[in-house]
DNA sequence: CGGTATCCAACGTGATACTG
DNA sequence: CAGTATCACGTTGGATACCG
């Protein structure tokens, strides 16, 4: 008996949300203000960004840096938790591509 | 630059069904019939497990052989392509029980 | 036994408006 | 600049009924 399916729900439900990968993505590079990564991820809506910001940080993938400055100034990047990600999340890029390149791209052509 | 998010959600696309994650890995120890699989996972839905299944196959990951017989059999299958998800599948299990160690489970309490 | 067709409810995302 | 609140909408999974 191998790892148990259970968990790779659980793996799902912490990255499965629609900009949650590509989010932690841009973070991987160092932190970035709400902004920036609005800025790098302009079809995000920005409400929708905020939410998926939430979810992630209430994962525990992100943290939220909150200065009291004005105008306000919050910086969101990886906590170390998030950053054990990181090679799953390359790694399932890597698969991605490999799937693309032998299927036909018909339901991928958003 | 790494590999490029697009490719997760292509990945995320593939495996994100709420059974599909759960049906590949049944479908690692080898091919089971529709009623076999059912029984497996009795939580699903007749009609869920249907379409989580012909969705796979669209995607090329299992394989549907049916036999010309009454009653009617049919059996799923692994493709080659379906395996070569497995080793991810694995990882993302084994991050997803990390994540549950080191996490509140209080989101995963299903 | 296995599959199709149809409808419906739930959820997640996106849109709009307003606040500190 | 960053966030909250609320609503509208499409997609997906699940329910029911019926066919080969």
């Amino acid at each position: 008996m191998t790892t148990k399916p259970i968990y790779i729900k659980t793996t799902l439900d912490v990255v499965c949300g629609k900009w949650k990968a590509v989010i932690l993505m841009e973070l991987v590079n160092g932190p970035l203000r709400f902004a920036e990564l609005k800025r790098k991820l302009p079809q995000i809506h920005h409400q929708t960004l905020i939410k998926q910001l939430k979810e992630l940080q209430e994962d525990g993938l992100i943290e939220r840096k909150s200065y009291a400055e004005i105008p306000p100034k919050v910086e969101y990047k990886l906590t170390s938790h998030g950053e054990s990600l990181h090679h799953l999340l390359h790694d399932m890029a890597a698969w991605g591509e490999y799937h693309l390149s032998v299927q036909k791209p018909d339901r991928y052509s958003s």
